[in-house]
DNA sequence: ACAGCCATGTAACTCGTTACATGATTAC
DNA sequence: GTAATCATGTAACGAGTTACATGGCTGT
């Protein structure tokens, strides 16, 4: 009964949740938006291994566009049903961050305070690009975010993330200051 | 010259610069205590892979115990330069966050208010059980956490994920009040 | 005409995991 | 004696990536 399936069948699995019928290039697209934030974004060409494992399973079912060459997917009430029971029934693993920045600080020992600064402040700046893409996304989502609106989970998820970037950039420039301190 | 390896071998390598030769059984503890928070802490079965592969491209040697049984590895002074050379020449790249909390909000409305609250809680107490044991370790620091001193950066990295831990706590309890208002 | 995007898919490969197998040493 | 920990390794497998291949449609 229902065989596992690996995180990301569920994660684009519901990105069909939203009341639209997607092609497999939309989805690419639309987890390039949201899910790649707090999850990853699944290359093209597992996007398609992923809507074919799905249609197998009857969870998602093609329904061809007319023109016939591209065809677009919608979410089953199967679909629907085996993603509540996921959610329900099976615990929450605990997040999996890598993080290369820290990785590199761990031995920053090997450079000295000065090169690891100069590391932080480039990260700064990754971070703050980031954070704009993520506001961007945030802002589209705005007259459609109440939590009884289709958008309301996914603005949660954007504020959440725009936190997260907030909190990140607020630390790094602690750790600079201790760094920098080593510097003069 | 020096072909690509992935992230992990230069996170174990970097386990191998402070100061102590180890076994792969003592890697992994090393791993499981520091590298588990922002990196991933590999297998078992992997380090001893990965030890192989380092000390096949002379990157650290195995240093037979007495007793022949086990081997120690030290880092060799080609692996420290190899590791310089990768913090100073190749760009750290951004982090990735596989958060299946962050996941599961997006389609809370398959659920609804109260079960997405109640997964809130419980991730609450989880995370309040990672911070602890981070907390652990960055107290078995003190005293050895100057910048001049062996377990300086160590102690930046645990005290940013100290910080990123009771971030995601508050944020986390912003959440729970936005959908909280909503259960009643 | 050409660039760029839309659209789909296969093949080869790497990373990393779990399962399995083995055996010594230490603590109770 | 027996359970836990120390210690090392192989084999099978799965998830996901990059590279490759193909072709239509759209705007300039």
């Amino acid at each position: 009964m229902s065989q596992a399936l690996p995180t990301t069948s569920f994660a684009l699995l519901g990105l069909l949740t939203f009341g639209d019928d997607l092609t497999g290039y939309e989805l690419k697209q639309r987890a390039d938006r949201t899910l790649r934030f707090y999850w990853v974004s699944p290359a093209m060409s597992q996007v398609y291994t992923e809507l074919g494992r799905l249609a197998g399973l009857g969870l998602v079912k093609a329904t061809g566009d007319k023109d016939g060459r591209t065809s677009r997917y919608r979410i089953t009430r199967r679909g629907r049903e085996r993603l509540r029971t996921w959610l329900s029934e099976t615990p929450a693993e605990f997040q999996t961050l890598k993080h290369p920045v820290a990785l590199r600080l761990l031995i920053g020992h090997l450079v000295g305070a000065e090169h690891t600064v100069a590391m932080l402040d480039r990260h700064l700046a990754v971070l703050a690009q980031r954070r704009q893409e993520l506001e961007r996304v945030r802002e589209s989502l705005v007259g459609r975010d109440g939590l009884d609106q289709p958008f309301g989970y996914p603005a949660l998820v954007a504020d959440w993330g725009l936190e997260y970037f907030d909190a990140e950039r607020d630390t790094i420039h602690r750790l600079r200051e201790r760094l920098g301190e080593q510097t003069q």
